[in-house]
DNA sequence: TCCGTTCTAGCACGACTGTGTTACTTCCTG
DNA sequence: CAGGAAGTAACACAGTCGTGCTAGAACGGA
């Protein structure tokens, strides 16, 4: 608390006015977190959508699963943040919720891609909607992991997404 | 401190004729988890060997990369264990390096895992072995991270995981 | 101008933390 | 049996922690 104080150029009382309790802040920043990955994926809707438009549905699909991955150092910072919380949120109830939701939102978006990719035949047919997108979620939760740690380059993840996503339509 | 202490049944001044700081005993902790899951791993070392003599290469492979993975409660409990340590090891040095080379051995693993899958021709040679060991790798370990948090059943887990494999041999 | 809201700051309390130190017991070996 | 090593315990210290509380400053509308 009191390095945040601190850093935010406050007195231990006057965070306090804003948060009353350690709980509280720490529940705000997991959810100004949350927050802004909302913010900058919905900043690019429009334009996706204009892109699907035009057919160009694959590229869709990468940029926005590279949107919920720290493949730059806002986004690196950000799921580092995200991490710092994960042990608090194993125990914690209010933060496992939000862990929770958090978790919830990506995995729907893991299955709005395979189900997109499917509806315009980039998706081999016989594959399972709900089984690939375990599979894709998982792929991108690993690759997460693996950028923050910095045990793998961005360019070496951004392969992988993008080969896993084309095999998705091999017959 | 004092919580460990009590758990093992043992003073404060008892504690600490074992680990003169935090900072060992926190080490340690971190040691005995890969020391587990290493003993684990080699105790079945023998029996693969020939399922390998006998051509269950695949299901060898599975197997091998379930070990790492938290398909029971003790595994559970070491992967929570294990994330606990994951914010500190951003900061921390030893932590850091003792965390990157538990990686580089279940990176390792995968790795072989690509490489016999190859050798014994249940891998499409036209794959590039780095590559398919990044994407598993990622998987395997986003697979770990959704079961620890429990948001991914063993069984959901256990299919994509042999999903995964499957797909490697195909053309 | 007055007054209530909004914001800021400071202090102190009680609890908890890791560590340094000392002393005592247990046990094994020479 | 003597003595040293191994193990256990207890205490105090210096910090840090989150929080409760009070008082004052800054600001905006009546």
């Amino acid at each position: 608390m009191r390095e945040v104080a601190r850093e935010a150029g406050l007195s231990m009382g006057s965070l306090r006015y804003f948060f009353d309790s350690q709980d509280g802040l720490l529940l705000f920043a997991m959810q100004e977190v949350m927050r802004r990955v909302r913010v900058r994926f919905d900043a690019g809707a429009a334009a996706r959508d204009a892109a699907i438009r035009r057919g160009k549905t694959f590229d869709v699909v990468i940029g926005m699963l590279e949107q919920v991955m720290p493949f730059d150092d806002e986004r690196l910072i950000e799921a580092q943040v995200w991490q710092a919380f994960a042990p608090r949120a194993l125990i914690d109830p209010q933060m496992r919720a939000m862990r929770r939701q958090a978790d919830d939102e990506v995995r729907e978006l893991c299955r709005q891609c395979v189900f997109g990719l499917q509806a315009v035949g980039l998706m081999d047919p016989g594959r399972a909607v709900a089984g690939e997108t375990e599979r894709l979620w998982a792929l991108v939760d690993g690759l997460t992991l693996h950028m923050l740690t910095e045990h793998t380059s961005r360019r070496t993840a951004r392969q992988a997404l993008r080969r896993h996503v084309t095999e998705l339509g091999r017959a």
